[in-house]
DNA sequence: AGCACGCCGACT
DNA sequence: GTCGGCGTGCTC
């Protein structure tokens, strides 16, 4: 009998792959594991097992595979069929979930070594870069591809290892290198024959004249009084303020030892049993109301004003699933996995706290992995961003998705181009477990799906302790243009409002949501603002180096002195980054520390916290930011939130422009007044009557969402419509047209008959190209009570015959479902 | 995705 | 004349 298994490869091809396997190999895989696999001539990749079976392939011959790489599973069933989900859901490839699902260091990829032969070679018979090569092996039995660039410094390094091939002079190795290393920490023990008081006086005698050692030795039985813990090479160093050679030394004299221990690189903290959530009489209502509607309904939506106190109800929720002994995922957006909501997360559960996101190492998620995979009581709730809910749960109880209605949990550029949120539910059902959403302004399709029954609704219209909403009000733009009363772009009103919070002792935070956190240049003469070479966008200023930049690509150009179009030396800049924010604040308030959160001042790890730390702490009295202020901080002492301009978010080229303008707006405002003083919210716009604007300073929701929902339905937007976005892209702008009227017209003919379903453009995005490559959209409406399969089949075939056409192979097609 | 094979322009 | 550009096709 022969065995075969179906692997799951981590590349963009639809289909699995089979190898061969032996007897043993069959009986002691199962699905789940990892096996090393020959790919292609020269490569090996780490596949999952899907299935073991013994139909021979009928059309070719399957190879074998290297090893087995796990001793047991390391992604569960479940996994695998949400995995299916998604990949036909959102139309990829099962191997792109695969590869997103798991964390890097699991996804081992061949590295190619080069190492010599026996075979003697004389020197004249080889070329300058072989003859490079050859000699560097002398010295190094092997090398890395990476190396041989080095030592070439050219990119020809292949064909160079294919002549040396040829010649009999080397050969290569492919090699599996496993990433993950357990973290070692080396510690310090007085050596076992030192136990004897004599011997160890008779070793300190000999350190006399060794200084740094004894003085080593001295801080070693300090610490050790002091405490009961292992003692650190790390710590004793720095107490003895010596160095690892002075302990080496020690460690040759046999008389201290050296010894490593596997540490967790998660680090787990101990429960405060100080921290206790304590619900206030409508947050008590709101979770009975969850609890009751959860005997029916799998999924409910919590609908709380911002500072309502969400958080408290998820955590009393979450510590009746931990009492059953269930696992729960807790989702949110990154940039509200801030410090402040871990901590408070982490005082109360203890050392059942997961922390899942992209800050942390590939190291620590792999630990994180392995732990939710033993269904450790370590990670029983994990906490997390989109990808979390990749991890392999097996029991899942609950999943509370908080700030439901985050645009980024959907993910856009690599493939899958999931949403966490929807893909999340389809788990709970897996998992027969309950779901949360939380959210201050819910999604209009969240919110049509509770008001319709599918999802239970509970809301939440008090802040806790019963804090004021804060006051939101308009200023108009226009107005005080005309009245000139404008400093820069600081309108009177917010200037006084600014400077009477000042006084008070009070803090400010100032939203300018400029995608681009900088200017554009113009031309005083001529009008000419500097364009990308390579995309179809303007370039925008950035002071801090002195340079102009594409937000697309990357490219990048000194800031020219003269207009490069007509040498006019006028240059202005338009339009309005939190810099220049910034920089006028600096002129209006010169007495005053101003704070500035952007992509620009959070790099690294610890950036974002910096900031939020010196404005905890008043060391920092305004803070100009872009989105990143209005999720998940909570200060105390602000009062007072101004929007510099709303009308930019409200004017965005997009059918969710209003709704997440008023998402974001209320967001913002709920940074105002968290204590006892009412906050009040300043927002500048040239359109002071529109509807939505309006509908935010009434802390409107059930209004907005009542005439969005209908403009959505008059539309064929969703919630009434699924779309699919499909995007065209290819270097040629005549070929991206022909391309996509083509699939136009044969998207055309294939649902001629289905007239509810509904196509627009082809057209150009608002960025028409990008890196050099053209774009264009077609938009596919579709009702939501089709068979969404059945299109989405018909999609793949109309695809597959698109890529069939000569003229259009070399188009790159995107699908975006849900877009 | 990665990589080899294959056909056309700018250089030693 | 070659080197190397990337368009095309395939991988069990």
């Amino acid at each position: 009998m022969e065995y075969f298994i179906d692997v799951i490869l981590p590349i963009p091809v639809v289909k699995l792959f089979t190898y061969q396997v032996n007897e043993d190999e069959a009986r002691f895989l199962k699905p789940g594991m990892r096996v090393a696999v020959p790919f292609g001539k020269s490569k090996v990749y780490s596949a999952l097992v899907h299935s073991i079976h013994t139909r021979q392939p009928a059309v070719y011959q399957a190879k074998e595979i290297d090893h087995i790489l796990d001793e047991a599973p390391i992604v569960n069933q479940m996994q695998i069929k949400h995995w299916e989900w998604i990949a036909s859901y959102y139309m990829c490839a099962l191997g792109e979930v695969y590869r997103a699902a798991i964390p890097s260091a699991f996804l081992l990829e061949s590295e190619t070594s080069v190492h010599k032969t026996d075979a003697v070679v004389k020197e004249e018979d080889l070329a300058d870069d072989e003859f490079l090569i050859y000699e560097a092996l002398q010295y190094q039995s092997s090398l890395k591809i990476d190396d041989l660039r080095s030592i070439l410094d050219s990119k020809k390094v292949l064909s160079v290892i294919h002549r040396l091939l040829g010649k009999g002079v080397i050969h290569i190795e492919e090699t599996l290198q496993e990433k993950y290393v357990p973290k070692l920490v080396k510690f310090v023990r007085l050596h076992p024959i030192m136990e004897n008081d004599k011997a160890l006086n008779e070793a300190l005698d000999g350190l006399t004249r060794a200084k740094k050692q004894r003085e080593m030795v001295l801080s070693f039985f300090a610490m050790k009084a002091s405490s009961l813990k292992g003692i650190k090479a790390s710590e004793l160093i720095e107490s003895s303020k010596g160095s690892m050679a002075v302990l080496q030394a020690l460690h040759d004299k046999n008389i201290l030892e050296l010894y490593a221990e596997q540490r967790d690189r998660v680090n787990f903290e101990e429960r405060d049993s100080s921290v206790q959530f304590s619900l206030s009489d409508p947050q008590q209502e709101a979770l009975h109301s969850i609890k009751e509607q959860w005997v029916d309904k799998n999924i409910v939506l919590l609908h709380g004003v911002t500072a309502a106190g969400k958080t408290e109800i998820y955590a009393k929720l979450m510590e009746q699933v931990v009492a059953e002994g269930k696992q729960i995922l807790f989702l949110l957006p990154e940039i509200a996995l801030t410090a402040q909501l871990i901590q408070r997360l982490q005082d109360y559960f203890g050392n059942i706290v997961g922390v899942y996101h992209s800050k942390y190492s590939v190291h620590e998620r792999v630990e994180l992995w392995n732990n939710v995979l033993d269904q450790s009581p370590k990670t029983q709730i994990i906490l997390g961003a989109r990808s979390a809910l990749f991890l392999p749960f097996s029991n899942l109880g609950l999943i509370v998705i908080d700030e439901e209605h985050e645009s980024s949990f959907k993910q856009f550029d690599p493939a899958p181009r999931y949403h966490a949120r929807d893909s999340a539910l389809v788990l709970a059902h897996m998992h027969q477990a309950k779901a949360l959403l939380g959210s201050a302004s819910p999604s209009l399709e969240s919110y049509y799906n509770a008001i319709t029954g599918k999802y239970g609704l509970t809301v939440l219209t008090k802040r806790y302790g019963n804090i004021l909403l804060p006051d939101i009000t308009l200023v108009d733009l226009k107005e005080k243009y005309r009245k000139k009363r404008m400093s820069g772009h600081f309108s009177d009103t917010l200037i006084e409002a600014i400077r009477e919070v000042l006084d008070q002792g009070e803090q400010v935070i100032l939203f300018q949501n400029r995608r681009g956190y900088s200017p554009i240049i113009e031309c005083k003469t001529c009008g000419n603002s500097p364009q990308c070479p390579h995309c179809d966008v303007s370039l925008t200023y950035h002071q801090y180096k002195n340079q102009l930049r594409c937000h697309y690509c990357g490219y990048h150009m000194a800031m020219p002195l003269t207009c490069p179009a007509c040498h006019s030396v006028e240059l202005d800049s338009k339009g309005l980054g939190t810099e220049q924010v910034v920089k006028e604040l600096e002129k209006l308030f010169p007495d005053t520390a101003i704070g500035r959160m952007d992509q620009d001042t959070t790099r690294g790890k610890f950036g974002h916290e910096k900031i939020i730390t010196a404005f905890e702490q008043e060391e920092i009295d305004i803070l100009v930011g872009t989105q990143m202020v209005t999720k998940g901080l909570d200060f105390k002492k602000v009062r007072l939130v101004g929007v510099m301009n709303a009308d930019n978010l409200i004017n965005f080229p997009d059918f969710r422009a209003h709704e997440r303008t008023f998402q974001l707006l209320l967001q913002v405002a709920g940074r105002a007044g968290r204590s006892q003083m009412r906050g009040k919210v300043l927002i500048q716009t040239y359109n002071p009557l529109h509807q939505v604007l309006q509908q935010v300073t009434m802390h409107d929701y059930e209004n907005f969402s009542k005439e969005q929902l209908y403009e959505r339905r008059n539309f064929k937007y969703p919630p009434y419509y699924r779309l699919i976005r499909m995007t065209f892209k290819q270097r040629d702008f005549n070929r991206v047209n022909e391309g996509a009227d083509w699939f136009y017209k044969a998207l055309r003919s294939s649902f001629a008959k289905q007239t509810d379903i509904e196509f627009l453009g082809p057209e150009f995005p608002p960025v028409s190209r990008i890196k050099n490559e053209y774009l264009k959209h077609i938009l596919i409406k579709i009702p939501v009570s089709y068979n969404v399969g059945q299109v989405k089949n018909v999609l793949t075939k109309l695809t597959n015959s698109f890529q069939a056409v000569p003229q259009f192979r070399s188009i790159r097609l995107i699908c975006n479902v849900d877009a």
